[in-house]
DNA sequence: ACCGCGGAAGAGAGCGCTCTCAGGCGCATC
DNA sequence: GATGCGCCTGAGAGCGCTCTCTTCCGCGGT
């Protein structure tokens, strides 16, 4: 291509040592004379000598890069949830601090997913994190029997036995619903999130186990975590049901959706319905009302994830930890 | 680590022809006896074999991935913006379309930039792309010396000679300003953005272009972008000249966080004061009153950088793309 | 004076792949 | 029938690095 790089030889030619005692050198072992290592050193400076990494893994077997795959088909929008820039950005710094280099792909197509499996069966990375997994992608089953140790933010679909790093999504729901019902709240509806999400799964477990303790019916519509599905079941809710009372969303997008729907229905929030979210996005707060929702220590669960997929499996404590959440009461509820 | 994984030599034995053989069925040549070429591939299935990535780029001295370069300094919060996750987004699945893969990289520190400027020059990336560059970055100067191609989202600073793709800012700005003079706004300030980003300082420009032309005197407060610094411009500038009717924020982030500030100061939008803001994210069209804007096509600019950055510099057209802005009139203005 | 020992440097064998070059075979040409 | 040409296939030389093994050297012990 263009002018070829300096190699380990050229450096060892320019010290007047070996290749081996370079190597030695770059990658600091200790059993080198000092004297030897400033000339090494030296030589390295004078050449802007930079390992290869190819060469480099090829024998060491590993890359030192980690996958961040991202399961989300292009027709759903993510780019709306500030979760996931946050979470790729803890990743990306906590990989870095350990000398690592994040990779991200998206998966969100079947070819796409294939196209992760064989970059992943082809060596490219040494670990891979999976993130937004829907229950019939074939990507997770297919990596959990690869040698390459795999992780899940958020906890896989029930049949795939990958370790993974959750929050308590059943128990912040319950909270949340709690919350509402300790308000006098009578007639308390669900907008649930995507069902082939085990969050989306979990959180509606929690507003059922909720309600079955306090003897109320349940009134749920189905969302897919956008805010324009969250204003939908809204609309259909208030048709199912017009008595309603309060609103627990699965996600902050649908519950913002929610609020703008209930407004146009002519309902004053909190006062003829109180709504709740779920993830406690920026955007919560500037809702208008304010929302009241659940926050789960995104960043926290992130690092935990990292720090997963670099312990390797037999040293690792557990392979499921979960987070716990906390009610963040603002003005909607 | 674990159980090897086949090889060319394992499945040229397999298949009784040499590892050669082997090769140029792997990489599609067509002088292979299509017999021949059954049998490889017969082997290559039952042994489940992938090439070795490694391998191949220390030979071929390409690693068919490309790094996207965000270099926004973690005190900033650039989880808000949706422009991040969508150009991310973009570029990752136009890559992948070529058969790249695309690598992100954060370099929001000094030690950061550092370590990408290593990564690049050890190697790993054919070319690299950077996004969100500030005035003083020292990385595109590193890069653009390096003999790896680098491109970048949005005119780089002034100094640094790399070949990239931007939106008309100036026109942009001009087209906001002009349609509040034709509304017979009289007193126009504007919320400028960080000026250590061409972004930022284009925007700018644009605005004074305008108000020069119009002989009508320009009022100036500077955000970094974010809805925060957007609301505490407001605030400054209707204490510096109460008598404004109309704002011109370089975001829309900035716009959002004026439209608050001026609905808590008591001023009603538009019919007080006009806002115009920059970008037309998704929430700009839900923002209360919905907000007139500039839209610039981050998609295609995108586009255009995968494809600058995948063309040899010789074989490129130009080392300058700028595209097009639009004025989305809604209510603010 | 000899031996042995430990620490530090060098030699050299790969890692798995690509690619050039040579070799072999069949067929048309003279 | 000898020659030449084209087309496939195989042999083998690296790509730049790591790492084991060997060698070398200096030094203390007997």
């Amino acid at each position: 291509m263009d002018t070829r790089r300096p190699t380990l030889e050229a450096v060892a030619a320019r010290a007047g040592v070996s290749r081996a005692t370079v190597s030695r050198v770059v990658n600091g072992q200790t059993t080198v004379d000092a004297q030897i290592r400033d000339a090494v050193l030296r030589a390295i400076d004078e050449l802007g000598y930079v390992p290869n990494s190819a060469a480099r893994s090829l024998v060491t077997r590993q890359t030192d890069s980690i996958a961040l795959v991202v399961s989300e088909p292009p027709t759903r929008v993510f780019s709306d949830d500030p979760l996931f820039s946050l979470v790729v950005r803890t990743v990306s710094s906590e990989l870095e601090a350990a000398g690592k280099q994040a990779v991200l792909m998206l998966a969100g197509s079947q070819q796409a997913q294939e196209r992760v499996e064989s970059y992943v069966s082809g060596g490219h990375v040494d670990g891979v994190m999976l993130l937004s997994m829907h229950g019939a992608d074939p990507l997770p089953i297919a990596l959990s029997r690869m040698s390459v140790p795999a992780v899940s933010y958020g906890r896989p679909a029930a049949a795939v036995p990958l370790p993974h790093v959750d929050n308590d999504n059943v128990g912040g729901a319950e909270q949340a619903v709690r919350h509402l019902l300790a308000a006098g709240r009578r007639r308390i509806a669900a907008i649930a999130g995507p069902q082939d999400m085990t969050a989306g799964q979990d959180r509606l477990i929690g507003y059922r186990d909720a309600l079955r303790a306090s003897d109320r019916r349940s009134i749920v519509a189905v969302g897919d975590f956008t805010r324009a599905s969250g204003a939908a079941a809204m609309r259909q809710l208030l048709e199912d049901d017009p008595a309603l009372d309060a609103v627990f969303a699965a996600n902050d997008l649908m519950a913002i959706g929610a609020l703008q729907a209930l407004r146009k229905a002519g309902r004053r929030v909190p006062d003829d319905v109180a709504v709740a979210g779920f993830d406690d996005i920026e955007a919560a707060s500037f809702a208008d009302p304010p929302l009241t929702t659940v926050r789960h220590p995104v960043v926290e669960q992130a690092t935990a994830m990292v720090r997963m997929v670099l312990t390797p499996p037999a040293e690792r404590e557990s392979d499921r930890v979960v987070l716990p959440t906390e009610l963040v009461v603002r003005d909607s509820a």
